[in-house]
DNA sequence: TCTCCTTTTAAATAACTGTTTCAACCCAGC
DNA sequence: GCTGGGTTGAAACAGTTATTTAAAAGGAGA
């Protein structure tokens, strides 16, 4: 059990630190000093820093994975009430509106800088989410959608979320401290974003190209 | 003129470095070797590592803000003519379609990790596009916009456009290298950010609540 | 109690970091 | 030629890093 809780502690106590600092500025003193373990457990049990680092991205691709589901697409319900659902499960995932995990941030941190391993972290995690989108926005668009354009939407759709965790100080910084605490809650962005959202799709079709005139 | 060329050797190197490794990974050896200079040179003519970066800042900076300019919003131009030239000359100074600068690649990285000057490059560099972007969105959306909503339209333009700055290789994996080639280039993603924002916005006030009954 | 194996501990190691030192150098101005 | 300022060079410094070592401690089985 003493073997367990040490290894245990470990991973506790990385976990945050790794995403905080990210890899480089993470160190294994920092990690072992927070765990309460002697400095050399990491090694022993772990072999090296890198190899704690990939457990923990491992551990937070699991976790990722489970809880949040994401909607049914042969359920009864309608098209935008999917896409709404879809976007508060997305952001809700990334950890918009409370403290982020730190296993989002790790796999964040991985797609922003992306190692050997974010490939398959694409493939295997995020690939289905992204599916279910595309057939979500199948469902609003209606016909005659290619293939570009259909994916361009998704994209627009993934980027507006994004946003929301990658530039969250550069948003509090434009908005103000104060407001970006009102405007900014979970529920106020996943309605803002699933409306934004709708209201384009929908009308995208009857804009082949911006329209000159003004208004449309 | 040796002390110009020594200083300069040490700022042309310098950038691309920090850029692409970020402050921490980045070494003062590094630095010095790929500029062919000494190492004590670093020091010798910026005092410290970290009045070297934020000098570099400053260039990034200065850079950024000049070439392209933002549209005139006094000019005859149709909002959504001038929503498509703001999307196309933001895309631009990020650096989508080609090769992004290390300028670039500094001040998002202060974005997403933002140091102590990070306040001082988004109030005086990114706030004055940010308003004029609102302006647009002002015109394009008629009246009766509140506040928190008119911050959100401007962040999901925003959003958009970074997002293929910072998600580059996720788009990549998602969409398949070929297809990233041809649906990705600069023209197709202003085209298609500023015909899907267009639609949103002027359809914004339409959908209060996302319609369950299906398509609007 | 003795033994064997796993685990923990503290210390040492070697590599790397930014920074400093100080002698050597260059080159105008006298 | 010499002098003195600014500049360069190689080495050393002090601090931190991940990693290794070897001894100590613990704990179960005989």
């Amino acid at each position: 059990m003493s073997e367990e809780s040490t290894k245990q502690k470990i991973l506790d106590s990385a976990g945050p630190i790794f995403a905080k600092n990210g890899y480089q500025k993470a160190t294994v003193r920092d990690i072992s000093e927070a765990a309460g373990v002697n400095l050399a457990s990491i090694n022993y049990y772990f072999g090296d820093k890198e190899k704690l680092y990939t457990e923990l991205l491992l551990l937070a691709r699991e976790k990722m994975g489970g809880g949040l589901s994401f909607p049914n697409l042969n359920s009864e319900n309608s098209p935008t009430e999917l896409l709404e659902r879809f976007v508060t499960v997305l952001l809700r995932k990334l950890g918009i509106g409370e403290e982020p995990d730190w296993q989002i941030q790790l796999l964040v941190n991985e797609f922003l800088q992306p190692s050997s391993s974010s490939r398959e972290i694409v493939e295997g995690y995020f690939r289905p989410y992204f599916e279910s989108l595309l057939e979500i926005i199948d469902q609003l668009a209606g016909t005659g959608l290619n293939r570009e354009d259909r994916l361009r939407l998704g994209f627009s759709v993934i980027g507006q979320c994004l946003h929301y965790r990658l530039a969250g100080p550069m948003i509090s910084m434009l908005a103000g401290e104060d407001e970006a605490q009102g405007a900014f809650g979970l529920e106020k962005i996943s309605h803002h974003i699933a409306r934004f959202s709708i209201a384009a799709i929908c009308g995208f079709n009857k804009i082949s190209e911006p329209n000159p005139s003004g208004r449309v």
